[in-house]
DNA sequence: CATGAATGAGAATTCATTCAT
DNA sequence: GATGAATGAATTCTCATTCAT
């Protein structure tokens, strides 16, 4: 008896979420992820029910990386500021690192079948939980969490999809940071 | 005559985007929306040369859209404090009253082929140019245009987005406005 | 606008019958039948829903034509021996002038999914009708229409089916349509 | 262990009648029959060849089965009424007790790739010769053996097969072997 | 013997588009 | 302009079968 290959869902997962960061999630079709992936599209059935299961099993699995990939860059000691600072520039150094998962649940997120399978306020809880700890600590004003998320992620997230050759990215992200430390921080 | 013929195309139109809200960009073929728009589907041919180029018009058409919605709401002599208000709340409600639009426009503006055809920077200038007349009138700080784009819009589309029954919407739109309006103001 | 084409219909319904005599219910696809028709496989899709439907509507056709073919060759003014005989040997030869007709309908009359949808009662009554006039006019025997049905057709198709060259048809029938008229005439 | 095997055996023939009986002889795939027997696909292909192998050994070992139930619920000592009443409700009551098997056999025998290679004469032989003898005593009227065949048990099946609710099995049963008996018995 | 993984071939069906009227 | 028919190509997915263990 064969045992499942890991690296073998590991290269379908990878093929998919660049097929759809290069082609949309419209245009990435099961077929075309098996000959990325170098399996036959049968073989994919063996790892996922269906194209729409494969979806939504590796949308859930990635939509939390980019705040797994901020917990790591946070040190408990961090300041505020740095707090702020490290979320900002961690976010948007996740989607130049990570471009295709970036995308990948960019796009999920917005399909209204995928979405309502997977929800954001899970994957924020973790960041949420330290920031409350910097409420509790005197350090961050108090807003409401889902308030704070949404200043927090979206507005970075929304630079790095309209990234654009002809601005700087540097300069506003700094804006952002400075802005976002006068808001929050007391 | 010449009106038939728009409400033909308009039909069209409205039924592509009531299907991607429903069923999302994947899942939305020209024979469900000339079915549901109750025309042929070479009926669609007449108006539009193929489905990309389709997408991509009503796409271009529509991504102004919150932003026209926007400026009708607008009074030239509202203080800074209202304009905020208003753009927030009308970002909210356009959301609300036009969510196939909205949902739309964001699936569309994640998919790589589609939003590299569209640039959010042109439909934004109306707005941004108001605000540079805030700005010289020394009511609103002076930021960089793309970061108060993001700080303005962003946020509030991702409370729409992740709207949710057991979270109170009035609440978190006050209170980002309230943000909005200590950060933007003088 | 190009009009339905009847005769694309008919060549498709022929293909499946043609290529279920020979292949068997199952060993029959679409693209078979559209390959030996002459036709893509999506315009058997412009006149059938799917397979199934297909399937089930023409047996649902061809499920009367034996009878169809009986009551052509029945003149209303026959003695009962003589309808007996049409009857047995209307049978038989219907089943070897339209041997696709008759292995597709016994096929599909055996299949649990299609054999649901058609009523073998429907298909019959006409016949059945005709011989309760002979009932009333004392010329057959009074028994149930079910029975009647039953020794009437079964033991033909019977013979029908196991058709074996070794065996001599004429004499079976011969000796068939004997022994009803002994059970069935008064 | 020789037992487990056979039992093995056993599981994956009475999942496939039982699987064709619910899903007919197309609808019927190799992998379902291993589900439902609980056993892996490939070891379907210890104990048989290919699947048009499985079905039609199986089918040569399950078409006598009626005839075998039949012989064993006849006496030697019975009177021609009672052989024929016998039989008539030997075939009825195996269609109900064995309604996966009977559902199968039928289905099969018409299934052309199939019945070439299974002759109903062989199954129905003991039979014949049983009756044989009843002939030569001058119970049984002499007619040929494939006549006698096929009044005997097409009839039969004819009612099992259009099993009805609002019908009553018992009298058209009793009126069948009643015809029967006038016809076959001196 | 027994297995779950793996697959090429092919299943049913839908797609975007064009044709003929 | 408008249409339903028609379709080649592609879709998702299943099939019967074999492989590696």
């Amino acid at each position: 008896m064969r045992l499942r290959d890991q690296d073998k869902q590991q290269r379908i997962k990878q093929s998919m979420v660049r097929l759809i960061l290069r082609e949309g999630i419209n245009g990435t079709s099961v077929s075309k992820i098996a000959k990325d992936a170098g399996v036959s599209p049968a073989t994919i059935y063996v790892y996922y029910d269906s194209k729409e299961e494969m979806l939504a099993e590796v949308f859930r699995e990635y939509s939390s990386a980019p705040y797994r990939y901020l917990m790591q860059r946070i040190e408990p000691d961090m300041d505020g500021g740095a707090l702020i600072d490290t979320i900002v520039r961690g976010c948007y150094s996740f989607s130049r690192e990570h471009e295709d998962v970036f995308s990948f649940v960019e796009q999920c997120s917005r399909c209204p079948t995928l979405s309502e399978r997977v929800s954001e306020e899970e994957c924020i809880c973790d960041i949420l939980e330290l920031i409350h700890n910097y409420q509790a600590r005197g350090i961050f004003r108090r807003y409401s969490d889902w308030t704070l998320g949404a200043i927090l992620f979206a507005p970075v997230r929304f630079l790095a999809m309209n990234r654009c050759v002809s601005r700087s990215e540097e300069e506003e992200l700094a804006e952002l940071i400075q802005m976002l430390q006068n808001l929050l921080l007391m």
